[in-house]
DNA sequence: AACGTATTGAGAACAATTCTCACCGAATCG
DNA sequence: CGATTCGGTGAGAATTGTTCTCAATACGTT
């Protein structure tokens, strides 16, 4: 499944997507990118948010989160954080201290660039509700 | 969001899919869970799969994981380990050492019960062709 | 300026997951 | 032990996040 990575060409649509994606506060899904960045003077597509995303993550630039449902969140890797996610209602919440502070730059063949790091458990409420 | 947990019943239903997911060697999915499952002498449906599951997240005794395509892979929290995730062409490994061998039992509020660690970067063949 | 080719936009297509609803059965209570 | 209650189940429909299609556009190079 190893594909060669086609040049990218700068466009001002991924411009405006990564302009979003770091006024973000924290990670966003496909859908509420598309829904800021189409505020703008010139409409951007979905697909186009999708297809920019998927360009981000693998220049390393951004980086997907699966917290809560089931729609993924992307986030730029310089603004990285992990996440706590309680298991019993799905609320998550930012997490400000990594827990990981420092990964090796390599592990075997595999060239590490970042990571994503799910903390799971149950959140005050879930717990005196009595899970 | 806070759900009051409903005491949960046992059915067979569930132990055959316990003692599936403890035979799979990784995380699968829902489907591929059913696959195995619906190979038994009853037939077990497809949603009650994945409301098993949903179950079985909520009392700790699963762990979902989101790495490579689109699918959400389950596995038992006692089997925990993490992954590799190539970011160029989406192939993940599972990771033998834990990289957070030790995670808090508590984060302020929070009640940890686990976590999921996804490691990315790139793949060593990703990365000779250019990655 | 012209060319080759990656990128875009809109909607259709796809697929993973959830929902619906009638029926079943595990746990509880008298 | 038998009745009752309410969570669990099954099959398929419905939902919805994401990818695909294809003609048109526009980077970046020559």
């Amino acid at each position: 499944m190893t594909q060669q990575l086609p040049r990218t060409r700068k466009t001002w649509q991924r411009d405006v997507i990564l302009q979003a994606m770091d006024a973000a506060k924290c990670h966003i899904t496909a859908e509420e990118l598309h829904r800021r960045v189409r505020r703008g003077v010139r409409p951007i597509g979905l697909a186009t948010v999708y297809r920019a995303l998927e360009t981000f993550v693998r220049e390393a630039l951004a980086e997907p989160v699966h917290v809560g449902d089931g729609k993924v969140r992307y986030g730029l890797t310089a603004k990285h954080h992990d996440h706590l996610v309680c298991l019993n209602c799905g609320e998550w919440e930012p997490l400000n201290e990594c827990l990981l502070p420092r990964t090796p730059r390599r592990l075997g063949t595999f060239k590490v660039t970042g990571h994503q790091l799910d903390v799971y458990g149950y959140c005050a409420q879930c717990q005196t509700a009595g899970a």
